[in-house]
DNA sequence: CTGTTAGCGCTTTCAA
DNA sequence: TTGAAAGCGCTAACAG
């Protein structure tokens, strides 16, 4: 068990306290001959140091604190994933909270005050635990401006930003103009959009980038083509089956999501217009099942190891006094599959 | 910032330091209005007990160790989620470390030289900070004896297991012959499966859980109905080709996973056989992708929350210096949806 | 009902 | 090159 304290090195190694510390963190130079007495008792008694006595001595930790709203969320973990590689590259301590959000109240997440307690709770335990910082993990982007106080601690949102505090997002705009450029590219002008709900910044800053590359190729604008969407399949599904009831239906659709996208798949499959001969389609989010669909559909892949990491190392270089910083706005990456091909004639 | 001390609080309120810990830690009657008069000092200087000094006097952190893989595998988060849902109960604390198998050393988990370094470094650092037990969450089900040494601290291992340790696994055998029986009721008698890479635990588990259900339900035994998959879609896909080119093929698949039925829907779509019409399917582990499959496959729902409920109670028992207690495995739970019909004669 | 005080295990200043 | 000793912020035994 560890309960052998410095003290215990030190008596068997007939030496200090003070020495035993000065050879654990080279604070010192300490005598060859020593040193090696000292190492090796530790290594003897298997001797850990306790940590807690450390951050209390050395009023620091270098920890900061996750918290995370799911950790379920699809994409949660691979943020976390990129805090963890970078904060592995900083000596910097992770410690976690799990809000459980989508457990705890569903998808309203409109509604702060419902949630603002789970979120203070954690803010208040990972301040007490004397974390140096924190990285708050959205499971939906959105506005969350005075949602934690962290009492003067700094604190970096990602998948979700603040009035106030820096952000790291990535760029939703860029991305649904370049997926809109691939379709152009491949020879498409009548494209049709799928949104999310419309009160959400993505839905919005993907709407944005489809418009610029309509207006940029000059493409015909038709707001028939346009279709607001839910984020479900259902509403994928419904809203393609009107898009290919048009007199005349669009030749490719760009789904906001993946899952959406599945209901795509289902109407174009009902209405015996295959994908990609017929209807091409490209998704957003590179879902797992997105590769395993039929067919393997194109998508954006988003940035979420990289906005992990970018959001470890801002608030790092906050935590040594620096600026924030503005890295560049990670980008998505589309992932050419098979549900895109030029439009038959 | 939260340089604020008890001393603060008790010097502001005008009481000694042990009357504040008193009424912070409702360890002792206190006057209600010293109480009162402490409590809104607390509440005014926004004061936050620090938890380093607190965990070095009482050593006691009421903190336990998670040890994760990769949070990145699918049954991970999950797993998490249930171990976070069952120490919030408990009001344990979690320090979770993401040792990021996947990335670093890719599958290779069959050399634990390679990664044993990662897991010793993650004991060690937890032990540091005072942790008073550790759950273990593999990736992938197998033998881990000897990984870490905790130094006398309790760990239970999740997705794994060692010869000394406690393990909280759910229960394969059960559930592949839950599927049998499912097919079986469904009419079906020629019932082939496709199992993971062999000398894996739960290939052996689930094979065992179809043996019995061939046996037990006398069906004829075929052994060119069996095939050695590796987990993997173009196995599932390949050896679906195989099965379906029989002379008399089957009219159902157990597929011991969903990535590998994912194969098989596109084999027999290849080979134009309908699902379920003219072969039924199931899948293992209710990946999310099976829902949004075409047809969505019906599958075995891995109980992954409860896992990780079940090791964070039997760490607690532990701890309590009760027994671990065998309670139940966890049983998977069959997922109907629409890749199973009766066998069309 | 409240206060004084010894220490939890460690780092670090000061002194030797 | 080493050691003595003062605390870091807190809890709890002891005293009143």
């Amino acid at each position: 068990m560890s309960n052998i304290s410095i003290k215990d090195i030190a008596a068997k190694a007939q030496v200090s306290t003070a020495t035993v510390s000065y050879v654990l963190n080279g604070t010192r130079n300490v005598k060859q001959v020593t040193r090696e007495r000292v190492l090796q008792v530790i290594e003897e008694m298997n001797y850990k140091p306790n940590n807690a006595a450390q951050s209390l001595k050395r009023r620091r930790t270098n920890t900061i604190g996750v918290i995370a709203e799911d950790v379920t969320v699809f994409n949660v973990p691979e943020i976390i994933d990129g805090i963890n590689d970078c904060a592995d590259r900083l000596d910097m301590h992770i410690l976690l909270t799990n809000l459980r959000l989508d457990k705890r109240i569903g998808r309203s997440f409109d509604d702060m005050d419902t949630y603002r307690q789970y979120a203070e709770n954690a803010v208040s335990e990972l301040l007490s635990k004397q974390v140096e910082g924190i990285i708050y993990i959205g499971v939906h982007p959105r506005d969350l401006t005075g949602l934690c106080d962290t009492d003067g601690k700094p604190i970096v949102y990602t998948y979700s930003y603040t009035e106030n505090d820096p952000s790291i997002q990535y760029d939703d705009e860029q991305a649904s103009y370049e997926a809109m450029r691939y379709l152009i590219d491949h020879g498409h002008s009548r494209i049709a959009i799928i949104s999310g709900v419309m009160d959400s910044i993505p839905s919005r800053l993907r709407f944005n980038g489809f418009y610029k590359a309509v207006t940029e190729f000059q493409l015909p604008f038709d707001p028939l083509l346009i279709k607001m969407g839910d984020w479900e399949a259902e509403s994928g599904y419904r809203l393609t089956k009107e898009l290919l009831s048009l007199p005349e239906p669009p030749t490719a659709i760009l789904s906001m999501n993946d899952v959406m996208a599945v209901g795509v798949l289902r109407a174009a499959s009902e209405m015996s217009v295959s994908i990609p001969e017929q209807l091409s389609l490209i998704g957003f989010d590179n879902r797992e099942f997105s590769e395993y669909l039929m067919p393997r559909i194109t998508t954006m892949d988003l940035p979420l190891h990289e906005i992990g990491y970018q959001a470890m190392e801002a608030l790092s270089r906050i935590l040594q006094g620096e600026e924030a910083g503005i890295s560049p706005k990670p980008m998505c990456r589309l992932i050419e599959r098979d549900s895109v091909a030029p439009p038959k004639r």
